[in-house]
DNA sequence: ACCTGAACACCGTTCAAGT
DNA sequence: ACCTGAACACCGTTCAAGT
């Protein structure tokens, strides 16, 4: 059961990498798999919902590189760093997409819960730790996006070149985290 | 010349408060002024250029608390940073506004180069000193952004509170910056 | 210079009706 | 269970025509 339901999501990705989040809209969607607009709220209650659906499946980890538990936390936290800017730059408009998502789910809370529990070990306080993991998060967030979106000079550089500022930014934050443990 | 111009961006702003972005629409802001849609487009070549327009003025210093460019660097970043979120959450999806914007323009990047001024003073390498500022950006659009739209608990903490997240994060950038200062 | 009227080519969403 | 047809209430934008 819900493999149409999948089928509607798999091909909304595709088109929003043919297309672009603008072009994404429930009338192309539905053409694309030989179907009225009308059709899709079968699968799905809302544009919004699918896009919510596309977030979370792009999102969900798969056989993603995740550092083990166990690794030291700024590990952790430039695999989870590089996996979730990985994931945005892979798509067309892949950070304005995430950026539409409204309400994140328990898997989001639970990678979030992971990465000041992997800061608590390290002996900072709860409340430092919550603010080290939202701090990365907004980084690579609103540098992504600024990254895909912004028609600025870093947009022409090679990938290998964008790369490196982002790692930069990350480590100044990392030794900026570094300097609060004990 | 140009006030009619001028009365559109007004009431641009006015409406976005009122409704937010996505009620924001050139039929219902011509409506407000008492002109046809169409009519708009003698004052905004598009929605688009509207939307720039609005960014521009929103986010032109006016008589917004700026430190003094001998003040130290951190002292810059600091207001700068508060700066542009107090802009951002002084308006209805402000933060979305922002990450609109296309094209930065002169005065933006004129702002930019003053804080790289302040940290190269401070004896970084202009590459550091480029890194530092667009990290404290990054993190100042990507943290706004999820405070303003993200459905999280922190949406419901008062603002004294989101207040001290914020500038938490921050010190946290500032600290790692610190560190590679000579 | 500035605005209207009318049109063009679209949107998301609902809902009775069909199979 | 899944889809169609038709409609509702909108969009941004263009362009001839009016004053």
């Amino acid at each position: 059961m819900g493999q149409r339901r999948d089928e509607v999501l798999q091909a909304a990705i595709e088109l929003l990498d043919e297309v672009g989040i603008e072009g994404l809209t429930m009338r192309v969607l539905a053409a694309r798999i030989g179907v009225r607009a009308s059709a899709l709220y079968r699968h799905y209650p809302s544009k919004q919902a699918l896009l919510d659906a596309m977030v979370v499946h792009l999102a969900t980890p798969g056989a993603d590189p995740q550092a083990p538990a166990d690794a030291p936390w700024d590990e952790q936290l430039r695999q989870t760093a590089n996996g979730l800017r990985e994931v945005m730059l892979a798509h067309r408009d892949g950070a304005r997409l995430m950026s539409t998502f409204h309400t994140p789910g328990p898997e989001a809370a639970a990678g979030f819960h992971n990465l000041v529990a992997a800061l608590r070990t390290a002996g900072t306080t709860p409340d430092a730790a919550v603010t080290a993991v939202d701090t990365v998060l907004a980084y690579v967030n609103g540098h992504t996006l600024e990254e895909q979106t912004r028609k600025t000079d870093a947009r022409t550089w090679p990938r290998d070149r964008r790369d490196l500022a982002f790692n930069n930014g990350l480590e100044l934050i990392l030794t900026g985290i570094r300097a609060t443990l004990p």
